[in-house]
DNA sequence: AATACGATCAACCGCTTCAAG
DNA sequence: GCTTGAAGCGGTTGATCGTAT
């Protein structure tokens, strides 16, 4: 079976997102859907990849997405769904309201796997901060994924992650960078949330396209590129009210 | 103060699954 | 049932930050 490639090399962008692509991204969501993936960082005027765009937003830019700040429910959650489940990232995510698949395996590399495996581990050894050596590509071909679930014990704090507040819910070493995003976080939530997409019956989610050539679509009052969607009306397109967003 | 090393996490890559025609 | 394209998923990488020496 040949596939398209998800990404191809003519300059499409990698690396770290911009608070400006953020926005684009964003902004394009909110309005009109994710009808499709690999054509919507096109329309969005994004040089990025489907892929790339559809990970970005769910893992940050959606609405309710929670940063950090593991309750000791949310790990014990997360220990036993592990344990049942196996590295089932995306299942696990599903009980967790907010949480990315991407971020819970993240936490668990980071500090729930260790709580297991010491746990397992702590009739042998004291815990110490020497034995613990960063080797992901090492620890995952050594890790099994049926973790011991009778090894789970929960612990007190000692292993939780670093505390992470809403002023580092983008953590970008720049400043400035920073509290730009910070700002358009909050503008974008505000939109997202006080209006009336997201209770919306139509869902912009379920659409679907039939993966042909389109017509080229126009570019709407603020600069984004409608779909060449014929379930999106313009009663519907014209009910979100995006003038903040300045480009 | 400089350097080395470990921890964290955002993002990429490639494979699998799903769904439409 | 087969082919094809898109979405989803999980493993892995690499940049950055924090801490120890």
């Amino acid at each position: 079976m040949v596939r398209t490639p998800c990404c191809d090399e003519n300059g499409r962008k990698k690396g770290t997102w911009t608070p400006e692509e953020d926005r684009k991204l964003a902004a394009y969501i909110t309005k009109y859907g994710s009808w499709n993936w690999r054509q919507l960082p096109k329309y969005a005027g994004l040089e990025r990849c489907g892929k790339s765009c559809r990970l970005r937003w769910l893992n940050y830019l959606r609405p309710n997405v929670k940063r950090g700040n593991y309750t000791e429910e949310e790990d014990e959650i997360i220990l036993n769904l592990h344990a049942q489940l196996g590295n089932k990232w995306s299942a696990i995510a599903g009980h967790l309201p907010g949480r990315s698949d991407n971020e819970i395996k993240n936490h668990w590399h980071t500090a729930l796997k260790k709580r297991a495996n010491n746990s397992g581990e702590s009739s042998k050894k004291c815990n110490s901060k020497n034995n613990i050596r960063r080797s992901t590509s090492v620890a995952n071909k050594n890790a099994s994924p049926s973790t011991s679930h009778e090894n789970i014990v929960l612990e007190s704090s000692q292993w939780s992650p670093k505390e992470s507040s809403s002023e580092d819910f983008f953590s970008y070493s720049n400043t400035d960078y920073q509290e730009q995003h910070e700002v358009f976080q909050q503008e974008a939530l505000d939109e997202i949330t006080s209006g009336s997409f997201w209770t919306e019956p139509f869902l912009v989610e379920s659409f679907h396209t039939t993966g042909t050539d389109f017509l080229a679509p126009p570019i709407d009052y603020c600069g984004l590129v409608c779909p060449p969607s014929p379930f999106i009306g313009h009663e519907f397109l014209s009910s979100f009210d995006f003038d903040h967003f300045n480009y």
